[in-house]
RNA sequence: GUGUCCGUAGCUCAGCUGGAUAGAGCAACGGCCUUCUAAGCCGUGGGUCGGGGGUUCGAAUCCCUUCGGGCAUACCA
């Protein structure tokens, strides 16, 4: 189905046609000037060089031949050159009925094709904090906005479990508990079944482990060692590999679970080691990859480059694998195993130059197809108030189950103030709205920016906020609610909600069909921008249409049955709309709040 | 140093491929609840779009320059 500047367009530029001039000046766009009209044609003025002619002239030209045109109730031109247009009710309420009776809302699909969204890579045995907040964030929004535009779509977690964080835990163990079978080569029998550490006790190895290597060189030495170890197959170090793999994803899952983001892949950097030696020495074998100070690299630098790209690591000179290294594997591995069309990478911007090096050695090497597309969306730092990096206020880094827990807090204490609430069903809503909050506070902002996560904000519940959108649809559900309820205790009770949007009467009410038209555009423009924040600001729209709209009309009091159904299907419409437009950005709306 | 991103109202942010008077929210002030949830709606005040050039009929938007800030700059991930 055509988008409602699509029809609009083919009909202005039609009249362009007709009137004698280009077809294509007839572009038409959303009106920057609500008060004049709703959209606007500017092509008159561009028009004016080509045919020696003022832009007024060609404009008024062009309103002849659409004056009688049965889609605008106004169009007219204005100096120097608009072409200002007003829909026809009648026309605006077609559109709005065929979107409700299409799929998805009338929105026309891409080619499908095969897509992984990366986004996640959280380390095994640290625990989720504020920095992978935006990853998990964006990232499922865009896989599902991807999935929703027709195309297969994996996301994949990509656990960091190959590093030197491993090697680190590894050796961190050992010197805590030397007498562990993983550190005796001799030892041929099974290892135990169970852990030799809890999760919180792993939680707290990590960084002590970290820390001492920044201090210790001997130890970071033992470290690096370690996880070249690990990486050769040494079994101790392998089992112990294991170990922290099993008490880390299921609270990796949980922790995301909470935030309603979920992967299809749980593959980590570990899984494509394998796929290393033989990609090494393919790189090696056709010439790519060089010696360089004792490492290998593969050149990447190209002659357009405006800054220095430094060489492709793809091996240190220990020999070890490194992060350029297993992301080359893992592109390999997807490849193989699912070969897809594009891949998105959603990763703190600060890593932008990686994969500048890792996008080039894949295209070099061959390791991705040639047209496969391969996108990096950087995102920008989640800030305090102070505008620096969110921390806790001890100064630490903040636990996302902390956060996520404080933030569901305050929420349920103004819920709980706000109505007299079962305490269980409080609990829950808090939960939504909570999620709700923190996602589409992160999502309205660009993702490519730094924004600053400021917690009273979020949970205020004023303004341009997840809690007004929910609660925007909190209010269409009770309507729909007390409808139906009223449908069922009456003698006019027919199948179902009334399907038929009406011809608006009057001036918020059209204003909010506008609005809901551009759910299309919306979406489109967030998928090929991969940009939510414009689903974000298309809802917010819609919300603040919709809550015009309500203050001045009082739907269930109205008498006129026929205006009552148009404007029950009206609101039917904006809350499936305001409901898919959410589970795109990865929350939901309770029923009462 | 080099590269890159950013700089819009007191604060947090929008502003699509250049278009007519630069928009929201918060904060401040003033209205609106016997009527579908006032977590709402209506209104008032507040901006040299960092500065300076240029391209254009027309620039917050494109180009150049300058100032200020963030980030990156091969053996961590």
């Amino acid at each position: 189905m055509k988008t409602i500047l699509e029809q609009i367009t083919d009909i202005v530029s039609e009249a362009f046609g007709k009137a004698g001039y280009d077809s294509t000046y007839g572009k038409v766009g959303y009106s920057n000037r609500p008060d004049l009209c709703e959209y606007q044609c500017n092509g008159a003025m561009a028009a004016a060089k080509t045919y020696h002619k003022a832009p007024i002239a060609i404009a008024e030209d062009v309103a002849g031949a659409l004056s009688d045109n049965e889609a605008f109730s106004m169009i007219s031109a204005v100096p120097p050159g608009f072409l200002n247009i007003r829909l026809s009710k009648g026309f605006l309420a077609k559109y709005l009925n065929e979107m409700k009776e299409s799929e998805c809302f009338g929105l026309e699909k891409s080619a499908p094709v095969k897509i992984i969204v990366d986004y996640g890579g959280p380390n095994v045995a640290k625990p989720l904090h504020v920095g992978h907040l935006r990853a998990a964030i964006i990232g499922e929004s865009v896989k599902r906005i991807c999935r929703y535009m027709g195309n297969e779509v994996i996301g994949d977690v990509h656990l960091g479990d190959w590093g030197l964080q491993m090697g680190l835990i590894i050796t961190e163990l050992k010197s805590r508990q030397p007498d562990l079978p993983y550190f005796d080569d001799k030892y041929t029998g099974q290892y135990p079944e169970e852990p030799p550490f809890t999760l919180s006790e792993l939680e707290e190895i990590y960084p002590s482990a970290s820390a001492r290597s920044k201090e210790d060189e001997a130890f970071r030495e033992e470290a690096l060692s370690a996880t070249k170890q690990l990486q050769k197959g040494e079994r101790g170090y392998r089992a112990l590999w294991q170990h922290i793999i099993d008490v880390s994803v299921p609270d990796l899952k949980r922790n995301y679970a909470e935030l309603m983001v979920d992967f299809d892949w749980w593959k980590g950097e570990s899984s494509v080691d394998p796929l290393i030696a033989p990609m090494v020495d393919d790189m090696k074998k056709k010439g790519f990859a060089h010696e360089s100070e004792g490492a290998l690299v593969v050149d990447v630098a190209e002659e357009s480059d405006t800054k220095e790209v430094p060489p492709c690591m793809i091996l240190k000179s220990d020999g070890a694998a490194l992060y350029t290294t297993t992301d080359l594997a893992t592109l390999l591995d997807r490849r193989q195993t699912f070969d897809p069309d594009r891949v998105i990478y959603v990763v703190d911007k600060r890593q932008d130059m990686h994969f500048v090096q890792v996008f080039r050695t894949a295209r070099k090497c061959g390791i991705v197809r040639e047209d496969t597309k391969l996108d990096f969306l950087g995102f920008g730092t989640m800030n305090g108030k102070d505008g620096k990096p969110f921390k806790t206020r001890e100064g630490g880094v903040m636990r996302l189950e902390r956060l996520i827990g404080e933030i569901k807090d305050t929420m349920y204490k103004k819920i709980t103030e706000n109505h007299p609430a079962d305490p269980e069903e409080a609990k829950k809503t808090s939960e939504t709205v909570a999620v709700a909050a923190i996602k589409y506070g992160d999502l309205s902002n660009q993702a490519t920016k730094d924004y600053i996560f400021d917690v009273d904000k979020f949970t205020s519940f004023e303004g341009n906020t997840g809690p007004y959108i929910l609660y925007t649809i909190v209010r269409i559900k009770s309507i729909l609610a007390k409808y139906t309820e009223s449908m069922r205790s009456g003698e006019e009770q027919k199948g179902g909600l009334p399907r038929t949007v009406a011809e608006a009467r009057n001036e918020a009410e059209k204003a909010l069909m506008l609005e809901i038209s551009k759910f299309s555009e919306a979406v489109t423009g967030a998928y090929e921008e991969i940009a939510p924040h414009r689903i974000c600001a298309y809802i917010y729209d819609v919300c603040n249409e919709f809550n015009r709209f309500y203050h001045e009309t009082r739907i269930l009091a109205e008498e006129d049955e026929r205006k009552k159904s148009g404007w029950i299907a009206l609101l039917v419409l904006t809350k499936e709309i305001l409901e898919k437009c959410i589970d795109l950005l990865g929350f939901e709306a309770p029923d009462r709040m």
